[in-house]
DNA sequence: CTGAAAGCGCTAACAG
DNA sequence: CTGTTAGCGCTTTCAG
């Protein structure tokens, strides 16, 4: 079998169309300046010889590479994989960004990088360098990390920053933390919750205090108070058993609560479970991720549904458009919608 | 910005080190015939100016590509990324395969492929054109579709076929399932249970029968009956539910069973609760997945971990080192094992 | 609107 | 052991 070539190349098709080489680069690209007859011609030839050109050697002409890198966390992802908790980040991101690749010709390649590392800037620079992707799709924490996304805008190379908002190069998205928060607070309000609770992520995130932000303008327009009712945690189960303990030994206990991560959910039904509260009719809670396992709780629970798959296809669009020149810089928000189970329920009388 | 040009090339390094082009070649493939010296003064010019070829270009050359692809059904991958219910195939391949990959400096790129169509030879054609990947690993039910294997065989590009030992082209690959079998109903015959029932898959998945011949294998040597003990379903729920009746209706039940999916599984006790059969008191399960939720059932099942991840790995390597020439052609076994949970336990007495 | 020439970054084949 | 030469398949100039 010898060394593997290209089975039929733009040559073959120019010969069998008999025209020049160019016009059939013109014809794949779709390019204008070609006379219908032409093309038809040409793109018959093609169909006839079952052509496809070579991404290597477009790449190699200046052209693009077809390829657009997902750069996740790579201690995190690998935990996630191991640990095989239902954690579907990764395929809601392939979910998303590989069809809507797939539409436009393009592939979607997922690259693992240690932010914490010395190396960052080589192991994405390597990548950069080998691959010559046409986008980048950072999620956090790597979204905020300035040496990514300087190395990736000194190099020119068009990119999506889910999860940050930061002005900066990049186009900035969110999947409506704000948002996502608010409608959740809605939900508990309209069964009568007056007593709302929030366990939120870390300050170091973001988007924690954006749902933060969307709690508070829920209870705000009920004119109900906040004070006292919110803890922080550190989206593990552990913290989130602490807060859910300050937050069920208030003098005037909340009716429900909102937990930031789905490990901080379990952990404040754990602590209702100790207190003999029963959910959802002593204690309604709503999780802030909506991953596989949320279902098989009991009861399942009512969760804030994260658009992942339709974030990461968005980020996808934009990118194969930023060749054209046009990056938004306002963010892009992609709201979330809440799924509504077994944890909410009217508040208690 | 203009259009994108590898930052520093081969030219740069050999500027620099004051040597030819075919020389950092040389060191960049690791070939032989390169004085250490010399290589040495190589190297450090490369990590100098951070030289990382570009795979375009050393495809373009004739070199390889650096690209494994992983193909799996299109239809069955979108239901579960859709369905997240928890099904981590492609993240088990990807923690596999992936890691594999990234230290033999190759990348893996997931595509999917739909069987049942007309079309397959056109668009996995199109794929290994745009991409010439340097090998393939192909996964239940295209292992062993004759149009896709013939297609490699015919382009002269190295796969591995998971799940599938016909004789013919490409690295036949399994993971285990008799001895996968074997071991589980070995766990049941330990707790002292004798009549052990099994609910295979359906006969046109090769594993569906290497599974009974594990269970039969064990049986056999204990010296215990197996006529009327086997029911076939279709990995579904349902098929699983009539599977189950039929077995817990035997004039001498079963007091353990065996089942070759998760659905099959969780349908298995449902019938069990109907009919007031505690699990594990009265019936023990095991469960012929590993998925994220079999944790999460109430008792969480014992069940066969099928070894993916070390499959995908083990593919990998025998993948890069097929351009070296040599494939094996006796089925590559890579044995699962099983995880004992709560769902089995003391035969009744 | 179409074609010819030049070259992308790298490696295979052949010389020295 | 090292260097030179000729492409790989495609797109970008730049001419017609």
């Amino acid at each position: 079998m010898g060394r593997r070539r290209q089975a039929v190349t733009i040559k073959h098709v120019a010969a069998d169309a008999g025209v020049s080489l160019q016009t059939v680069s013109r014809v794949i690209n779709n390019e204008p300046n070609v006379r219908p007859a032409m093309k038809e011609r040409v793109q018959s030839s093609i169909d006839k010889l079952g052509y496809v050109p070579s991404i290597a050697a477009q790449r190699m002409s200046g052209s693009r590479s077809y390829l657009i890198l997902a750069i996740n966390d790579r201690d995190l992802t690998i935990a996630d994989w191991r640990a095989r908790e239902g954690r579907d980040w990764v395929d809601q991101m392939l979910l998303g960004g590989m069809l809507t690749c797939a539409e436009h010709g393009y592939r979607m390649l997922i690259e693992l990088v240690d932010t914490h590392n010395d190396h960052v800037e080589r192991e994405l620079g390597a990548a950069i360098a080998a691959l010559q992707p046409d986008g980048v799709i950072l999620t956090p924490p790597h979204s905020g990390n300035p040496l990514i996304t300087g190395l990736l805008a000194e190099r020119g190379i068009p990119f999506a920053r889910i999860g940050s908002t930061d002005p900066g190069p990049g186009i900035p998205m969110t999947m409506g933390d704000t948002h996502n928060a608010r409608i959740a607070t809605e939900h508990l309000l309209d069964l009568g919750h007056e007593r709302i609770g929030f366990i939120a992520g870390p300050s170091e995130f973001s988007l924690s205090d954006w749902r933060i932000a969307g709690w508070k303008e829920a209870m705000f327009a009920a004119k109900l108070p906040t004070k006292g009712l919110c803890e922080r945690g550190d989206f593990g189960f552990d913290s989130g058993l602490e807060a859910a303990r300050k937050l069920l030994s208030l003098p005037e206990r909340p009716t429900a609560i909102i937990a930031s991560s789905d490990q901080m959910t379990f952990a404040a039904m754990q602590v209702a479970r100790e207190m003999d509260l029963r959910i959802p009719e002593d204690l309604s809670v709503i999780s802030f991720d909506n991953s596989p396992i949320v279902r098989f709780t009991q009861p399942p629970l009512t969760a804030v549904d994260q658009p992942i798959a339709a974030t990461a296809s968005r980020a996808v669009e934009l990118l194969i458009d930023a060749k054209k020149g046009q990056l938004p810089t306002e963010p892009v928000r992609v709201k979330g919608e809440l799924v509504v189970r077994g944890s909410t329920g009217p508040a208690p009388a």
